[in-house]
DNA sequence: ATTTTGTATGTTGTATACAAAATTAAGGGC
DNA sequence: GCCCTTAATTTTGTATACAACATACAAAAT
């Protein structure tokens, strides 16, 4: 999993420029320019988009500039059905092991989340909800399919990004993650995947509008 | 998800050799050495060492030559437990979407391994069980599912290879995947993915015995 | 006018050269 | 003999140079 920190850094930038939409989707990648603009030469930066392409943020073409991915609506609902397993997934395997820690961390971004609801920008509150989200999937304990979901999550950043300013989703979101939290503490397995298959059925359905 | 084809012919060369051993887990994959075997430079050779990194056979280490991946017993039942939950939806997806072909498909791969499992040798009946379940998951018309689902079953190649020289296991995965087939025909969600469940825990037991 | 072909340009693919880091080996002190 | 330090070697990281391929445009032929 660790990577050449150079290739990775680049990697970071590009993916923030292109779900922030500075690179907008369907456009060209070109490895001399973007390499140039950033002060590096074609060699991490070629591994850097290669990075992108595996995490699905980027399409690959044979001798031609690759292009920033541009996911039609049907891919976007396949992906959320994929998320959904694998949350579905953590949900219930940390029931089974998370730790105190674990639950306590959960909590707090949860408080957090609570506490900046109502007057965070869409941007800041929606991070805090990726991690909420992560930090169930590392409650798991298992490493691949934490891995995995982050991938998921990311490739679905996009849309997650622009469907969080729907502002009527926030209070509902909140109190789907309350219930999530209470069910994992009470390690009770139905609850908790009951209030994940919820939470990514609202996803999926504001999707169709923004899309 | 298209790479250079260069680089893509010297992972499946190199997966080729991890998978059967030529390359150890845990040894070292040198770049220069690697290179010149194979007539290539290292550039490619590098592409080529990142792909199969993203597909777990392979553990980047920074400024260190690249390991062959030696999974623990905890990272192999991880890796199943996500397999688990992919093909799962796989069978659940393809109860609802596959086509009359896809599962003429899925029967005649299973024909296939009827006809020849009781003298193939367990390299050549491998491969067709794997077909088996990657034409589920592509009957589920979810891409990024398959994609994901194939990931995790090279992952699990070298383990799975391992278990499938266990003869009386043989029987068992033929009735299973007669079982799985039937309940895809007759659109039974339930009856697939029981079959599925079913036999990914024989896999996970297999391999406790095996490791 | 349309199609085809030739050419020019730009971009990726591959190889190689150089720099930085890590490993190994050697040497000196204890 | 053992350990620490240091030099030599090996290996990866990055940059650049060159080759192959694709595209765009223009000119010529049908």
């Amino acid at each position: 999993m660790t990577e050449t920190p150079l290739a990775e850094n680049i990697a970071n930038q590009l993916r923030r420029d292109i779900l922030r939409g500075k690179l907008r989707p369907g456009a060209p990648i070109k490895e001399r320019d973007n390499a140039a603009e950033m002060g590096v030469s074609r060699t991490p930066m070629r591994e850097a988009i290669r990075i992108l392409a595996k995490e699905g943020l980027v399409n690959l073409r044979p001798s031609r500039s690759p292009l920033v991915a541009e996911p039609s609506l049907k891919e976007v609902m396949d992906a959320i059905d994929v998320l959904t397993a694998l949350e579905v997934l953590s949900g219930k395997l940390a029931c089974r092991n998370a730790t105190e820690a674990d639950l306590e961390d959960i909590r707090s971004i949860h408080a957090h989340m609570a506490r900046i609801y109502d007057d965070a920008d869409s941007l800041d509150l929606f991070e805090v909800d990726m991690s909420f989200h992560r930090a169930i999937a590392r409650a798991s304990h298992n490493a691949l399919l934490a891995e995995s979901h982050q991938a998921y999550l990311a490739r679905l950043w996009r849309v997650r990004y622009l469907t969080a300013s729907l502002r009527h989703n926030r209070a509902r979101v909140l109190n789907q993650h309350g219930a999530i939290l209470e069910g994992l503490h009470q390690r009770d397995v139905d609850k908790v995947t009951a209030g994940i298959g919820l939470q990514l059925e609202g996803l999926a359905q504001s999707v169709t509008q923004v899309v």
